[in-house]
DNA sequence: GGTATTTTATACATAAGTGAACAAAATATT
DNA sequence: AATATTTTGTTCACTTATGTATAAAATACC
């Protein structure tokens, strides 16, 4: 019962969550994105209120699509560790085959926010923690599995898997070759007992 | 034989730096420097050229004070790994007493630079893999030294201290415990056989 | 003291950016 | 077809930001 949008809004978001993805969230201005959109600023205003909203959008988006995304589901087949390992694998795959080497949104957004006392830097941080908490209950049920002994420290564990994933993922920034951040991932899962093939 | 400047130009430097490292490189405008420096604009361009030119300049006073500058430093009187290790330890308790959160300047900006194809973007890129480079020679020496096995990788371990150090730097920013900091560098180091007390 | 030199202050011009207000356009429903 | 509803286009008012140009101020040197 009313005037339809002009543009396609998932593709909107997808659209802006690349920028933000390539450029960060202070460089991606409402007039940026409304441009690169090929909308007005008043139909981004309309459509997406401000600009936090709209990168809240686009980190749904992306987390939608991201490589550790994983480790959000709930039914896992394959035994946790392998899944781990196999998703380790992949973020090395596709950062490397990045050709604009943007990393990871999420970690890109908690390095450039998460120091900030805003609402933003408060979420992330709030996610990351999530995070950490999720995988440390991935790391107990594969100990109960019998897949890591009994005595293993999951919490320190899963802090050192959040720890390589920002490190591989923003390392990447420097270092193309998939092999060499495969060397990492693969050399920290082993010192840890992670590794499964 | 000309006026003199009316301000510090080390402590505006300084300053400089601590903004940075607080908010970023796009979010440091030269208004806001300048305002911040208490100087103007006019002043800001004729010590300094581009923002970019300070930058470096911030970049040098911050790698003097950086917890991992005995990196660079040719003297080693202590083995290698021991240096290390207490490394780790004081960028453990640096970042986690840091009110702010602010972890690295330095990885901060290779992540807010490091994917866009600009000098300073390359320059940090540069950077970054000359001290993976630094690194790896460091290990080669502890290897002769016997502190560690003739058949360590050192490339490999030399990209996962790097690793480990990106990943603890922008950790920090969610995780303020440096306990909890201290956890995961051990429990890492300890992994890659790289700890000694 | 006069002069050369550099810093600082001020102004100018321009672009980017924000946010709101309000009118015009488009469409679904009645 | 009229209307209610939402989107879109346009304008306004304002702040931020960059870069330059030019004049005024302050000092060192002769």
């Amino acid at each position: 019962m009313a005037r339809p949008t002009s543009f396609d809004r998932d593709a909107a978001i997808e659209t802006a969550m690349q920028e933000l993805w390539r450029h960060g969230y202070e460089a991606s201005s409402v007039k940026k994105i409304s441009e690169l959109l090929g909308i007005t600023r008043s139909s981004y205003y309309n459509a997406f209120g401000t600009r936090e909203e709209l990168f809240k959008l686009a980190l749904a988006a992306y987390g939608a699509q991201s490589p550790d995304r994983v480790l959000c589901g709930d039914l896992l087949e394959r035994p946790i560790l392998v899944l781990l390992t196999a998703m380790f694998r992949q973020v090395c795959a596709v950062r490397a085959a990045d050709p604009e080497a943007r990393g990871c949104l999420f970690i890109n957004s908690l390095c450039e926010l998460g120091g900030e006392q805003s609402e933003l830097g408060q979420l992330l941080v709030d996610s990351f923690i999530s995070g950490a908490e999720r995988l440390e209950e991935l790391l107990d049920i594969a100990v109960r599995n019998g897949e890591l002994p009994g005595d293993t420290d999951t919490h320190a564990k899963a802090l050192c898997i959040q720890n390589l994933l920002i490190g591989l993922n923003t390392q990447s920034k420097a270092v193309h070759d998939e092999d060499e951040l495969w060397l990492v991932a693969r050399t920290m899962l082993e010192g840890l007992g992670l590794y499964r093939e």
